[in-house]
DNA sequence: GTGTATGTTATACATGTAATATAACAAATA
DNA sequence: TATTTGTTATATTACATGTATAACATACAC
């Protein structure tokens, strides 16, 4: 697998796998109907705990981005992909809304700012990892 | 004050404190120099504790974006502000990149993403409140 | 000086989250 | 039947959040 975790870090462990699992769709890495690894055997390879992953399952399967069949095991969703609810919309903005304000305090324009999403944006989707 | 804490939301309220005064500077609502309420009113007038401002306060000033005298109080970093540092730009693109990787797996295009960004930074320093 | 308003520090407590460790359960399939 | 999967249930440890008190240190007004 492509996950690497950083254990040091502030961000929980299973939200570090969420945000991997999510950039693995996102870039094509992980294609709809993939299936991925057991939560056992996936949480043995990292060396965490089984329910550190049970979790960061559990939330992509309530977001709509993984599938849970017994016994099958854990699939990328196959079909339809959430979309842009609003939900999601307002999440997403109140988040940019935090980081935003951080960079325009510092200086940073606002075409930077935007520059500087829409370059992230495109790292992820090319797949080159981004650092 | 202009401060407005949702008590039941799951972000902290020291991070919703700091969050809100750093929009405050950005907009310009809180000038260079000003004062702001000692920590004692301000935990009175929001119904929290002493050490709740306390906190935020003091994560704003090892930013560099308060400054802390005793006495005197608190007042917004008067002279140079903090300026886009090489830790707080892989901060921002780490963040970013969550939040990219999330829009794009909902089929967000690139440049709707970069769109948003641009129009939420808009939306703080032109003061309109954002929703 | 005395008093007062400020931030600071220390201690304690309650609650919740993150992560681990075991164990057992439930369902699908070979 | 045995195995592999996710699920559920407890328990424990450590840490974060928020509160509650109390005392301390400094600057300033009087």
């Amino acid at each position: 697998m492509f996950i690497e975790l950083d254990l040091q870090s502030e961000t929980p462990i299973y939200t570090q796998l969420v945000d991997q699992i999510v950039e693995g769709i996102a870039c094509g890495a992980l294609q709809p109907g993939e299936q991925l690894p057991p939560i056992r055997s996936l949480a043995e390879d990292l060396g965490i705990n089984l329910h550190t992953v049970n979790k960061a399952y559990n939330l992509l399967k309530q977001e709509g981005l993984l599938q849970v069949h017994r016994k099958t095991g854990v699939i990328v969703q196959p079909g339809e992909m959430p979309g842009v609810t609003e939900a999601f919309e307002e999440k997403l903005r109140r988040q940019l809304r935090s980081l935003a304000a951080a960079a325009a305090v510092r200086g940073m324009a606002e075409e930077v700012f935007a520059q500087e999403s829409r370059s992230v944006y495109r790292d992820i989707i090319t797949n080159r990892g981004g650092e």
